[in-house]
RNA sequence: GGGCGCGUAGCUCAGUGGUAGAGCACACCCUUCACACGGGUGGGGUCGCAAGUUCAAUCCUUGCCGCGCCCA
């Protein structure tokens, strides 16, 4: 079957993706093998294919192909996550476009929603990635709400609840009003936003005043509104100003709140007036100053409710006209802030800030450092909850002594210390949603405020029966929540009532048990004792924190052992202008459009050819199609090797040869093989492919093919068929799709596809005299060629060439390719006539062209000329090195060496140059 | 403020203690029987700036300039 005459990737791309997958060849069975595995970051199941997504598998799947070729048993596991709030938003946002809400529905009903939008709309993704040629084990997909994923959860949560390691907790945290959930603080992004810097008086009560006769402090905030919440001044226990009246009270002037002045080193007397309004309930800082100053968390005051809008604090004193208004001013309404800035100012106890020009303003402008989610959007709130977390802390300990001692290997080193910054100086883990769709938290509590963790609601039911001191079973109902249970608890009568914390867990809870719980964790199984510890996980470093990290943590605690051994961390894909990629930039450059342009095997070139280690990847197209012509190119290489009877060998190890250019050949591929070696176990994607794209472009393509053609005889079909076999596997895990066509098509290899063949054992080595032999034929015709170019000669025409007799032996061994390549009309032996000619000097030779007629002797003496000084150049450089007894003393003698050795060859070059100057007159 | 990274040919990027490479682009030549998404030849870089270490610095150290990211 003659091929196509040009290479035209969707023809063969969505075959081979079903042929391999539908016989099963992403997962051969390989029980004895080595196992090699490979756990993929689980896309989002609302997500589709970016194009950091293409780095991210394109990487992964040239390892797990790889090491597929090598003959390991090599697994990678594929699988999706849930993604909590972006899944729950999707499903809202649909259900707002038939004017419908989720509180229309029960949770059960809307979970069930969630679930038939999954199974009719989610999961694009791995259709995409399938057309990125991921060889991945679809078999086997996964998704973290599956049932053994389900189970994992539940025991990790009880387990470590257990331990001691998750617990509940009333405290701040960061939660986003839009969205109405908490969040942890990894979710949390800083942007910088223009605001203000209000300045206000808080009037001292009865009667005091400062030691400078004041009747005030002046409070400085960025948040004005939270003021109906204050519950003290802060002021610095050594500052003068202030000493007198710690311990005195403050008359809030909107609320008329009493509250006192305290002392906490939090004040910073440098800054502003160096008195702190402290609002425990809704700031950070406040909070660990309130709970300084004596307040429970419980007794903090809260004035907002969860969409972030004014309610009465618990002690009543926020006046009507606020309740109800939104934080701040939103669409155009004001709201607290601006409220109480007006009321403050309308009864004098606004200080205006009066800027360079003399005009006043309320406020001061300045840019202030805001808590933004980074799914909702909106400005987080600081806001009095319970939540759950995990003592992130502990958990941390072994992930960083593993790291140390070098369990985990970090790819590249450089982010081992942002590893450890971040894990040293870890925080409280949330772990606890406010949402529908997740693992829903297997907790429930009691109208006493006890707590029962446990698997299933009769265990729970059975754990508050003992708590109570009866009999399991008996006595305890599950109801929906807490008015349910208020409503039929009656302890005289010894019946009580739990519910379940309608809370779900946060989505990386789940995604950081991936590389075992995949694999059959808790249960005890084959896969999990084959395939645990995995090998390397690929993943951008912009997830080191939310996935790696916990990954480690809970691999390590549950199974006391690292999740994979190699860490591989790559950047950013950008675009061409290096900014990053956004859909707010429109400047996203979808891979599946690349694919349908270039091919998925340009594309997956491009990105490894690119990878190299610790930098972003810019979109480069030229380069991308560059990609898309070295396939061609292959595609026609092989064209040329059927049209010329080459086919399929049948022999791993090279075959025998007795011609230069085929013994030059087969070492060629020896070297290129160990040259990807190298470059695989250092994981330099770039080197690899770098090595495949020159050997089959620069080796084989323009020199091997060129060398042999004309004079392809049964040894050179047989070493030109195996050459190009090496050639396909080598290439195969970039570029899959081109290699798998031209393998099959190449033999009769049905039943042996290329997927899984064997990596390269050539079992030969370079020959030194045929690669001597062919390296001196390559610089005779590059000299040939560059003679006839500056000459002005036409490349097609032949001429006599006089060798020394000395290369006789040489010019007899390779005549079929001199003829073919070096185009000579003749080779001669005897001296070259007197007159013009042409001297190319080779090595130690010099070979005279004579060119009587035809040669412009003014430009072969600017053509030697030019050399000549080129050589002339670096052997005084080299003199001069020489001739400094520093060097020749101080430096390594290999360095000496080879000075001395280059110094020579470019001594003898620049006098053979000089007198073919001469001879030319 | 703390940490990390980057600055090498027009562009995108490798790289090394012994005066630099690739792809693309560019110039010129070639309708040579696999390929013009091709073949050949060639031009192009004081390796951001300054100082230091060294026999020797693009590479190591320090400072500066410019750019980017993460954390507080």
């Amino acid at each position: 079957m003659p091929m196509e005459k040009t290479f035209d990737p969707a023809a063969i791309e969505a075959k081979w993706a079903q042929t391999w997958e539908s016989r099963g060849l992403f997962r051969p069975a390989r029980p004895d093998a080595q196992p090699f595995t490979i756990v993929n970051p689980p896309p989002n199941v609302t997500g589709a294919l970016h194009i950091g997504h293409a780095l991210d598998n394109t990487l992964q799947d040239v390892l797990v192909r790889y090491e597929r070729l090598r003959g390991k048993d090599a697994l990678w596991v594929v699988g999706m996550d849930h993604a909590g709030i972006a899944t729950q938003m999707v499903v809202e946002r649909q259900l707002e476009e038939r004017q419908d809400k989720r509180t229309n529905y029960t949770r059960d009903e809307f979970v069930e929603k969630v679930w038939q939008w999954k199974a009719e709309s989610g999961g694009q993704i791995t259709r995409q990635l399938r057309r990125l040629g991921c060889s991945m084990d679809w078999a086997n997909e996964r998704f973290t709400m599956d049932d053994g994923l389900n189970r994992a959860v539940a025991k990790v949560f009880i387990d470590l609840h257990r331990q001691g390691l998750i617990y509940r907790d009333k405290r701040l945290v960061n939660w986003d009003p839009k969205l109405k959930t908490a969040i942890s603080d990894l979710e949390v992004e800083t942007h910088e936003v223009q605001g203000g810097f209000w300045h206000f008086k808080y009037p001292l009560a009865d009667g005091v005043t400062l030691d400078d006769g004041r009747d005030h402090i002046v409070v400085a905030t960025t948040r004005p509104e939270t003021m109906l919440a204050d519950m003290a001044v802060a002021v610095h226990p050594d500052d003068p100003r202030y000493r007198s009246v710690i311990g005195k009270d403050i008359l809030q002037p909107i609320t008329g709140r009493r509250f006192k002045v305290v002392a906490d080193e939090h004040a910073d007397p440098e800054l502003g007036s160096g008195a702190v309004k402290i609002t425990p309930g809704h700031d950070f800082n406040d909070f660990e100053v309130g709970k300084r100053a004596g307040f429970k968390p419980g007794d903090m005051l809260n004035m907002f409710d969860a969409e972030a809008n004014v309610v009465q604090t618990a002690d009543g004193l926020i006046p009507e006209e606020y309740l109800g208004l939104h934080r701040f001013r939103r669409d155009s309404v004001d709201g607290a802030r601006e409220l109480v800035v007006r009321r403050m100012k309308e009864a004098g106890f606004l200080i205006p800030h009066v800027n360079k020009d003399g005009g006043e303003h309320d406020a001061e402008p300045r840019t202030i450092q805001t808590p933004f989610g980074d799914r909702g959007g909106v400005v987080i709130e600081p806001w009095l909850t319970d939540q759950w977390y995990v003592d992130a802390e502990t958990l941390a300990q072994p992930p960083m002594q593993a790291v140390r001692d070098g369990r985990i290997n970090i790819v590249p080193k450089t982010w081992e210390k942002t590893f450890f910054n971040w894990m040293e100086n870890i925080q409280p883990w949330c772990v606890s949603r406010q949402l529908w769709w997740g693992h829903r938290i297997p907790a429930w509590f009691d109208d006493d405020g006890n707590i029962f963790v446990a698997e299933t609601e009769e265990e729970a039911a059975s754990l508050a029966a003992q708590h109570h001191g009866r009999v399991a079973g008996a006595s305890v109902l599950i109801v929906d929540d807490e008015e349910a249970a208020i409503a039929v608890t009656n302890k005289e009568e010894g019946i009580f009532a739990i519910w379940r914390d309608p809370d779900v867990l946060d989505t990386w809870f789940s995604s950081a048990l991936w590389p075992f719980a995949t694999l059959g964790w808790p249960d005890d199984t084959e896969m999990l004792r084959r395939h645990y510890p995995n090998d390397v996980l690929v993943s951008g470093f912009d997830i080191l924190f939310f996935w790696d990290a916990r990954m480690a943590m809970q691999g390590m605690h549950f199974l006391n052992e690292v999740p994979w051994k190699t860490l591989y961390l790559h950047g950013l894909v950008r675009a061409p202008d290096g900014a990053k990629m956004s859909k707010s930039k429109g400047n996203v450059v979808d891979p599946l459009g690349l694919i349908d342009q270039y091919g998925a095997d340009a594309l997956r070139f491009f990105m490894a050819a690119m990878e190299s280690q610790g930098r972003d990847i810019k979109m480069d197209d030229a380069r991308l199609a560059g990609y898309r012509n070295f396939a061609t190119k292959l595609w026609n290489a092989a064209r040329f090797c059927e049209a010329n009877g080459i086919a399929a060998s049948t022999s791993l190890e090279a075959p025998a040869a007795s011609l230069p250019v085929n013994r030059w050949i087969i070492g060629e591929v020896a070297d290129t093989v160990a040259e990807m070696e190298r470059a695989f176990a250092a994981y330099r994607f770039d080197d690899a492919a770098n090595a495949i794209y020159s050997f089959a472009w620069d080796r084989f393509c323009d020199w091997y093919l060129e060398l042999i053609k004309g004079a392809i005889d049964d040894e050179t079909k047989t070493v030109a068929g195996w050459v190009l076999d090496q050639i396909l596997v080598m290439l195969h895990p970039f570029m899959p799709f081109i290699t798998e066509e031209l393998w099959t098509g190449l033999g009769d290899r049905e039943a042996y596809p290329l997927i899984t063949a064997k990596w390269p054992e050539p079992k030969a080595e370079r020959d030194a005299e045929a690669s001597a032999d062919i390296d001196w034929l390559i610089r005779l015709v590059g000299e040939l060629r560059g003679a006839k170019a500056e000459l002005g000669l036409p490349p097609g025409v032949r001429l006599t060439a006089h060798f020394p007799a000395s290369l006789k032996g040489r010019t007899d061994k390779l005549a079929a390719q001199l003829d073919r390549l070096a185009r000579l009309e003749a080779i001669r032996f005897d001296p070259a006539p007197a007159g013009a000619s042409a001297q190319l000097v080779v090595g130690d030779e010099t070979i005279t062209v004579p060119l009587e007629g035809v040669i412009d002797i003014a430009a072969e003496r600017d053509r030697l000329s030019k050399a000549l000084a080129a050589a002339t150049k670096e052997r005084d450089s080299l003199a001069a090195r020489l001739a400094n007894p520093a060097f020749v003393e101080r430096a390594k003698p290999e360095a000496v060496d080879k000075a001395r050795a280059d110094h020579d060859a470019k001594a003898a070059e620049a006098d053979r140059l000089t007198a073919a100057l001469a001879r030319l007159g």
